[in-house]
This record gives structure tokens, C-alpha cells and sequence, in this order.
DNA sequence: TACATACAC
DNA sequence: TATGGTGTATGTA
């Protein structure tokens, strides 16, 4: 956010119930260039102009922007049929007035829904990559210094981002940007083992805590609210909102003490995409807490830019910024219009974040131990190449390396462990085995070969122990789908895909599926460009329609996953849209496809309960503690938090 | 199922 | 010297 706001730990009334904590100022999204956007932390007293101008320079000409420029001439048409569609309903129409009426049946089915009794927590750690440079080598705390190569940037300190340098820049830019830029190279394993001792702290808090990320966790601090109120109900709603305060900034000094001093940022709130928005608000070493009143809710993600809900954006910021509409409370307004130019879903979706309600349903509990990856891939960027031998040979690699993390630890065992990646962003996948492939030479133009234990370096360069130091067990995968993907050296992303007879694993089978995909691809391209050969700048090898040799009932899962409702029963679908929950969640703006304006979190977290669910069909002895709706034992809070 | 696209980190 | 990698989801055909 744009202000470097004051890092201390703040009252909680610095948080005022109409929302007043946040800070409005965020143009839209403009052009391509703009990319970077300078409404991150540290980014207040950036001329924007002037980086916009650099990044301008750097890129003007190059394929990448020719490439962007078709994309936004692209996302400019949508938004065109777009606007007519919102223009011509005419106020007192038919469409209209049915789309409001809908609109309010659905708001009254939302507050519905609206819970207020469970305490969720966001923490965000402050630029994480750089602040383990930095703490471990203090010389470069007051330099300009960002993590990564001059390919991308994974992070930066605050004092490069003054200069506008910011994750996910391109290195070569951030140093035209700022020259005396110390550019340092990730250091996973460094990471790694930070986030773990801050996990550690986060399960003292909440044992079933959620890590999105290497530097992101989600906690249910709601029985830690309860202990802290001595088993009391709070009389008062600021006694429980200090409660929380004082729950949140512990876990933040924890934290900086387990660590030896990074500091991390959090949000509280009654939900968690709340939370998430929350702990971006006072970044770094800040916290925010949402109240929880549904009013105090309402003025709090009113006020915010579209583009700070989780799933909104640079195209659906832009999209519904050609409607006119900036912050939340635009589309709380529009409502009803937005359900006639927006696909339903969509529509249903903006509606129920514009007031603050999410699907914090559960605990995080039941969402992590159960998680199932859905594919696995790996891709490589690599100079211009056209030599249809030489892709293939990278092909091979590709997938060899796939086929060896598929195997599970003990093909991982065997073929050893290396060094990181130089170019994962900060980040990791939710509940992954994060998966940092070995950086080798691109090129790759090694002949194919089979499984040779030992040969490449495994991906899974560290944890071979979980956070509690047991070995990590990673169960074998196959896959039915194998996909190619294929970025010309124009930027433009093809893909190409296969479904196999059988399930596998097996390398010689994932080449050979993936070489006659590339190598149609290249006859065809060659057909249509009259005889000009297929220029590629990354190759990546996709595998879907996972199955996992340590889930003993396949076809019970297969079956339970049929009858599987989509969400806790609780949160039954509203009847609002007559679909079912997973419908009312996400859409399309504009014509073409559009949409995942979802809450990512929100989307990610439902997703592993639904997992869990499955799993927990299957598996009455699995069940996890915590009942759904239950608040294991503990008093809810809906005793002293209204619930409206 | 195949493909393109958006999004998060 | 030159714009990343992994995973999730959705819409359309």
C-alpha cells in the first residue's frame, strides 16, 4: 500500500469502524508499462512517472512488449462490449429491474451468511527473501538490494523500492532504475529453514495453521482469543477487539524473536480473505484489525481499490475500471447492472466480497494434512531456439526430471539432492513440496536418456524433513494428462495436450508423448509459415489427472469425489443464484473468457476442505478434530460478537 | 478433453 | 544482457 505507514504495533483503534484505516489512492491500471505497479509498501514517495518512463524505455520495441501491446488491444476491445452493454441498460428496463431484484435476494441471503465468530489471521512476512539477506549480512541493510537474477527480481528492500525497483522486475530494469542495486541470488534453503521457525510460532497459535507460501500463513487464532479472554465472554466488543489485538502482536514478536529479527506484517478479521486484505494495510512490521461488526466491514472493504481483493487483477481491475468502477463500494452499487454485462458467477462473487463476506467457514484445520496436488510441471526459459532437435532434447530433460519427482522420495532419495532454483519467486506452493528445480543450463541439448538415479538433480532440494525434523514422505504420482507448453520466441503461449491409456510416471512415456506433441506442433507451424521453423523461448511438460499410490481406495475416492458436495454443509448454497457453491464463485468479465475474480484464498483454502471432506468419507478413523461448525470444545464468540 | 487466459506468490 | 516458475481455477468449444 502506498503509504509507508508507521511501523508500530498500533491501537486497535487506530482501525476506525468506517474503514478510515485504508488509503485510497491507487490510480487504475494503465497501460502495459505501468506493470509495476507502485502501491506496494515502500513505494509512497516513488515518482511514478519516471519509472513508468524507464520501465517504458527499457521495454519499448522488444517482443515482450509487442506481445503485451496485442494483449491490451485485446482486453481494450472486451471492455468496448462491455461498456455498451452497461450503457444501454436503461434505468427502469426490464433487464434491470430484474437484475435488481435479484440483487437484493441475494444480499439478504449473504448476511445470511455473514459470520462474526471466528478470529482469522493473516501474517505476511516483510519482504521476506531480502530480510534474510539483510539479517544475515548486515552490510546491506541500508543499501538498495533485491533477491533474484538480472532476469527477474524475486524481492526488494525498501530502499531499492524507493527507487521503484520491486518484485517482479526484471533485474535489468531495476538496475537502470537504481544502479548502485545490489542484486543478490536466492538462497532457499535459508528461506526455508526462516519460515520454519516461523511456523513454529504460528502453530503455537493455531497447531492447524495454513502456509500459502514460504512467507504467507493463515491461523484460526479463534480458541487463542478465548484463552486470552480468560474463558470469559467479553462484555464489550473492545474488550474482545484488544483481545485480538494483543493475540496478533504476539504472534508478530514471536515470531521476530524466533527469527532472529524479520519482522512480519498481519491482518485480523472474522474471515480470511479479510485478514489477507488486512495485512497489507500497515506493511512492514504493522498489523490491522478488521472489526467485527458487520458495518465496521462494510465501510472497511468499501473503501478499498477493486484491485486489492484477492483475484482481482491487473485485467479484471481494468476491466471493471472501463465500467467506471474503483473501489468495492462501486460494485456494491452496481450490483444489479453488474449482473446483466457480468456472467453470474462473477456477478455473485463481486457482490459477496463487496460486503465482506467470505467462506471463512472453518478452521483452517481440516484444510492442509489432506491436500492433493493436481498437476505437476516443470518449464525451462532458455534462448531463442528453432532447432527442433535441440527442443526435443529439452523436452527429454524436462521430462525425466518430472517423471523422477514423481516418483516420490524415494526416487528423490536415490538421485540426491542439489541447490535451489535462481528464479522461483517468493513463493512455494500452498501445502507443496515447493518445488525448487535445479538450474541447469537451458539448453539442454543432452541427448534424452532414460532415469539415470543421480543424474539430474532432484527438484525437491530441501525438505526431506517436515517442520517437526520427521522425514518427509512423498507419495509416487502418476498422471493420465501429459501437456506441452510452448512459448514462441514472438511471447505468444501455446499448449498442446495428450490423454494416456494408463496412468504414469514413467519418463520414456512422458517424452515420447511430449515429442510427438512438440513435434506436431512444429510440422504445423512450419505448414502454416510457409516452411519457417518454430522459434520457442520455453518449453514446459505438464502432468494431470493425478493419482496417488499411498490413496489405498482409488476407486472409492473416484466414487467419493462424485458424490462429494462441493463445500461444508454448512454453507449451503443460498438459493441466490441456483447453482451450486462452487458456481456462485467466480466468472467472466467481458466476452471472452475472463474470470478467476475469485478469492484466490478463500477459492484455495475451500478447496482443501473439500479435500478433506473426501478423504473423510473414506476415512471415519481420519476424521480431524475439529467438527465442522465446531469450535472444538471452545466457546464460540457469536456469545459477545453480533452476529447480524 | 483440449485450449486459452487470469491470478497468486 | 535482456521479462520466471509452479500451481490453481474458469470458460468455451
Amino acid at each position: 500500500m502506498a503509504a509507508e505507514r508507521d511501523s508500530d504495533v498500533r491501537a486497535p483503534q487506530a482501525v476506525s469502524s468506517d474503514g478510515a484505516v485504508y488509503e485510497t489512492a491507487t490510480g487504475r491500471a494503465e497501460a502495459h508499462y505501468y506493470h509495476f505497479s507502485h502501491d506496494k509498501a515502500g513505494m509512497g514517495s516513488v515518482d511514478k512517472a519516471k519509472v513508468a518512463a524507464v520501465v517504458h524505455s527499457m521495454s519499448e520495441g522488444s517482443s515482450f512488449y509487442r506481445n503485451e501491446e496485442r494483449r491490451d488491444a485485446r482486453i481494450q476491445q472486451q471492455i468496448e462490449g462491455m461498456r455498451r452493454r452497461w450503457q444501454a441498460l436503461r434505468e427502469g428496463g426490464l433487464e434491470l429491474e430484474g437484475a435488481a431484484a435479484t440483487a437484493r435476494r441475494e444480499r439478504a441471503a449473504m448476511e445470511t451468511r455473514r459470520r462474526l465468530d471466528r478470529v482469522w489471521v493473516v501474517v505476511d512476512m516483510d519482504m521476506f527473501f531480502a530480510a534474510v539477506e539483510m539479517r544475515d549480512k548486515p552490510e546491506l541493510r541500508d543499501q538498495p538490494m533485491a533477491v533474484g537474477g538480472t532476469g527477474m527480481l524475486s524481492t526488494a528492500n525498501y530502499a531499492a523500492r524507493k527507487f521503484g525497483v520491486r518484485s517482479a522486475m526484471p533485474g535489468f530494469i531495476a538496475l537502470k532504475l537504481c544502479p548502485s542495486l545490489v542484486i543478490v541470488r536466492p538462497n532457499y534453503d535459508k528461506y526455508k529453514a526462516a519460515a520454519k521457525l516461523a511456523k513454529q510460532v504460528f502453530r503455537r497459535f493455531d497447531p492447524q495453521c495454513v502456509a500459502l507460501s514460504l512467507d504467507e500463513a493463515y491461523l484460526d487464532v479463534t480458541d487463542a482469543v478465548s484463552r486470552k479472554l480468560g474463558g470469559l465472554p467479553a462484555a464489550e466488543m473492545a474488550a474482545f477487539h484488544e483481545a485480538v489485538w494483543d493475540v496478533v502482536a504476539a504472534i508478530r514478536r514471536d515470531v521476530s524473536v524466533a527469527t532472529g529479527g524479520l519482522t512480519c506484517s498481519a491482518g485480523a478479521a472474522p474471515n480470511a480473505m479479510l485478514a489477507k486484505i488486512a495485512s497489507d494495510m500497515n506493511k512492514p512490521d504493522g498489523q490491522c484489525l478488521v472489526p467485527f461488526d458487520a458495518g465496521s466491514i462494510l465501510g472497511f472493504v468499501g473503501a478499498l481499490p477493486l484491485r486489492k481483493l484477492p483475484g482481482i487483477g491487473r485485467v479484471s481491475e481494468t476491466q471493471l475500471g472501463g465500467l467506471g468502477l474503483r473501489v468495492v463500494a462501486d460494485v456494491r452499487d452496481e450490483a444489479a447492472r453488474l449482473h446483466c454485462v457480468l456472467s453470474p458467477r462473477m456477478a455473485t462473487w463481486l457482490h459477496r466480497v463487496s460486503l465482506g463476506i467470505a467462506e471463512s467457514g472453518r478452521s483452517g484445520s481440516e484444510a492442509g494434512a489432506q491436500y492433493r496436488r493436481k498437476s505437476i510441471s516443470l518449464e525451462r526459459t532458455f534462448r531463442d531456439e528453432g532447432s527442433l532437435a535441440a527442443l526435443q532434447a529439452t523436452v527429454a530433460k524436462l521430462a525425466s526430471k518430472l517423471s523422477l519427482q514423481m516418483q516420490g522420495s524415494k526416487a528423490a532419495a536415490e538421485a540426491g539432492s542439489s541447490g535451489a532454483d535462481g528464479r522461483q519467486a517468493e513463493a512455494g506452493r500452498a501445502g507443496s513440496e515447493a518445488g525448487a528445480a535445479e538450474d541447469d543450463g537451458v539448453q539442454a541439448a543432452r541427448p534424452p536418456r532414460g532415469h539415470v538415479p543421480g543424474f539430474f538433480g532432484m527438484a525437491d532440494s530441501d525438505s526431506d524433513s517436515d517442520d517437526a525434523g520427521r522425514p518427509k514422505v512423498r507419495p509416487a504420482m502418476r498422471g493420465r494428462t501429459v501437456t506441452v507448453k510452448l512459448k514462441l520466441a514472438s511471447f505468444k503461449v501455446l499448449q498442446r495436450s495428450a490423454t494416456l491409456a494408463e496412468p504414469t510416471n514413467s519418463a520414456e512415456v512422458i517424452s515420447a508423448a511430449c515429442k510427438r506433441l512438440v513435434a506436431q506442433e512444429s510440422e504445423r507451424f512450419k505448414a502454416a509459415h510457409g516452411g519457417r521453423p518454430l522459434v520457442l523461448r520455453l518449453l514446459g511438460v505438464k502432468m494431470h489427472g493425478l493419482v496417488f499410490d499411498d490413496d489405498v481406495d482409488e476407486e472409492e475416492r473416484a466414487a467419493a469425489g462424485h458424490m462429494c458436495k462441493l463445500d461444508d454443509g454448512s454453507d449451503e448454497d443460498d438459493g441466490a443464484d441456483g447453482g451450486s457453491p462452487e458456481r456462485a464463485d467466480s466468472a467472466v468479465v467481458g466476452q471472452g473468457r475472463r474470470p478467476v475474480l475469485r478469492a484466490v484464498l478463500d477459492e484455495r483454502l475451500r478447496q482443501m476442505r473439500r479435500h478433506s471432506q473426501q478423504s473423510q468419507q473414506q476415512h471415519p478413523a481420519k476424521r480431524a478434530r475439529r467438527q465442522p461448525g465446531g469450535s472444538s470444545g471452545q466457546r464460540s464468540l457469536s456469545g459477545f460478537v453480533s452476529i447480524s
